[in-house]
DNA sequence: TCAACACCCTGTAGCCGCTACAGGGTCAAG
DNA sequence: CTTGACCCTGTAGCGGCTACAGGGTGTTGA
């Protein structure tokens, strides 16, 4: 049914553009499909399938590298899963530690949205003036956030 | 007093890598310092000042762009502020729809670290399984979450 | 005296995950 | 027979670094 898929309308299928398709099939990510005689690309439906599994894995920002892992652990299915636990956790930990310090610099925004006074030029801007000074203050705890990712 | 720094130095000083200085500086960010007889860049206090500013910025995860609009406020502070608030407004507005789609994220990512099962091969893995069977269902709550950014 | 070492220089290429061309071909409808 | 939507390849660019290669400088200690 979902067979002889032109590019366009796998990309539609899969909510993927189709600049990115073509660029994971250039990196190994989508195997080449079979060509129509035009030259077409003609996909199946184990293309949908695959790419569907690709772009639910990069919503949960799984890097390009770690979702060829993991298709290799859906094509492999004798190997050994504690491989995909970790590559699991690794993410959780990373997306963690992001959540952190995205948390740390909302915060530091918005108290620096509040800072700004009603006056019109820039050098009387609450905003300015604190992002000068924090510059210079040791204490500052966005200072301790960039040793972050 | 913290003049005549070498690149080292100031890199140290500030805490920004020497490539990335010399980065700073090939894009116009950081201005070109002096330099000393043997071709050593020599800084000065204003340039440590300059620095701290955009390291600053950078862990608000402000763009080089906009810290190039911040330091233009800076020079010329007779400029309209409402410029500022708006590119801080901006900033948080973005921080906080990442840092929601960052959420529902981690909570997926969890959910799915529960899956895994105690089978010790990958065609069992309750985790794969989740991924690939979640790549099919429409229901998925992280296919709302694409279009974020 | 001279070798080892830390530091500096320029320039270029690579990273990730796309995105945006340029410059062409194919094919169905009006 | 021309318009327009779609497809092709290939290359370059984005942001914000990071990592070389291939060289020079300057201090320290044997």
């Amino acid at each position: 049914m979902s067979d002889n898929l032109r590019i366009g309308e796998l990309g539609k299928a899969t909510g993927v553009d189709i600049e990115t398709i073509r660029y994971y099939e250039k990196t190994g990510l989508l195997p080449a499909p079979l060509r129509s005689a035009n030259g077409y690309r003609a996909y199946g439906a184990a293309h949908v399938e695959r790419l569907a599994f690709i772009r639910h894995c990069r919503a949960l920002d799984i890097g390009l590298k770690d979702i060829k892992r993991l298709l290799d652990f859906v094509a492999h299915p004798e190997t050994d899963c504690g491989d995909i636990d970790r590559l699991i956790d690794t993410q959780l930990i990373k997306v963690r530690a992001r959540l952190a310090s995205m948390q740390a610099l909302e915060q530091q925004l918005s108290a620096l949205r509040g800072r700004c006074g009603t006056r019109r030029v820039a050098g009387d801007c609450g905003i300015l003036q604190e992002l000068v000074a924090a510059a210079h203050g040791e204490a500052c705890a966005c200072h301790t956030l960039t040793s972050e990712n």
